[in-house]
DNA sequence: TTTAATATTGAATGAATATTCAATAAATAA
DNA sequence: TTATTTATTGAATATTCATTCAATATTAAA
């Protein structure tokens, strides 16, 4: 009982800070501000978070954290099929419904820490391992693709979904966003069949081996 | 002779900031230490930007420029030759060599701000159409890539491009980053390969058309 | 040379910053 | 109950922040 306070208390501290770096950008957002937010003094803001490292990093693992919990069901979800439909497949990874539920832009304001913090890159390399990893799990369960290398096809796929998304983030026109969606859609296939069809005709015509 | 002063002045501002959010990240820069770094006083790198939004307008003006610098000649060394070679091109797109003329750090810390401003937005996207249209235009001297969908091969490679260095940025060792990097190159390859294949083929026997 | 524009300086502003501290309130342990 | 730990408050700190302003120096135009 005595931890729980405590624990709820910075749940709550991040959660507000979440919320401010989504309305005003993280840069904007002060230990003050949070405390406002929170109707708290910024002294107890900094009795849980002793500085303002602290709260980064706090962010950061709520941010992270969420990711996944949106991500990894939307592959899950898909576990029992004994074989993969790539048409599902591809259009529950690039689903984002969730668009709502997760900021990108925090999400990438985070991610230009890991460019000065050792433990900010480790903890987002982690997460991303862990999806590559999760996807690959869902690959192994298809009994032709099991066969072929699905750690690497998890990688091919992964390299397309986040660059994707990193250039999606750009467009303003849901056409033209809706267009390069498709394309990478497609491109996302392509990378499947083509797999099927290697480890199908024995060793396949081009390099795709590794 | 009267605006070469205020250009360089503007231009020499840019640079320091450029300098000290590399050092210490965008996030600690500030107009004082911009102007202690250059030994002139804040007001006067207020004469110049008359405010901090306009700092960072002119920081991703510089970064972009620099981005697009470094990009374009290694995709136009290769225009001379008649036929693309995909091994030299893929070399060359994922070289790098100019890490140390660029920080990503900086470049993230920027990309971040698309998220809230509609006008730095648009300049990222412009610099990345411009990239793949570059990348297209250099595919179009191949005689035989000349009749396929140029524009859409170039798509699909800088999408894994892109994905490949936001994923390798968070790489520490040597020997996994070349790993991955492999990896990448041969997906880069496989799509040059299959997009060849497709058009000596007549239609290609799966849907990488699109 | 005189005039006007621009460049540069240095001091000053109030607001916001992260952080500290002592005091009180509440909860838990003895 | 008392003692001890934790939660919470509010005031205070020095520092840094972006920005303003008036004064001076330099340069270009008349």
């Amino acid at each position: 009982m005595k931890n729980t306070i405590r624990k709820e208390r910075k749940k709550e501290i991040i959660s507000g800070m979440y919320e401010l770096s989504r309305r005003e950008g993280l840069e904007n957002v002060s230990i003050a501000k949070i405390g406002k937010h929170l109707g708290m003094p910024p002294s107890l803001v900094m009795h849980y978070f002793p500085n303002k490292r602290l709260l980064i990093l706090g962010l950061i693992d709520h941010i992270l954290h969420q990711y996944q919990l949106i991500y990894k069901p939307i592959i899950s979800k898909l576990e029992n099929n004994p074989r993969v439909d790539p048409e599902l497949l591809v259009e529950r990874l690039f689903s984002r419904e969730w668009n709502l539920l997760f900021d990108d832009g925090v999400f990438f304001s985070c991610y230009a820490f890991i460019f000065r913090d050792q433990s900010i890159k480790k903890e987002y390399k982690n997460l991303h391992v862990k999806l590559r990893v999760t996807l690959k799990n869902l690959l192994d369960k298809d009994e032709v693709l099991v066969s072929g290398d699905t750690g690497l096809l998890a990688e091919k796929i992964f390299v397309v979904i986040e660059g994707a998304y990193y250039y999606l983030s750009m467009m303003d026109e849901a056409r033209e966003y809706d267009q390069k969606l498709e394309l990478f859609k497609n491109q996302v296939y392509d990378l499947i069949y083509a797999e099927i069809n290697r480890i199908q005709s024995g060793k396949g015509m081009y390099s795709s081996g590794g």
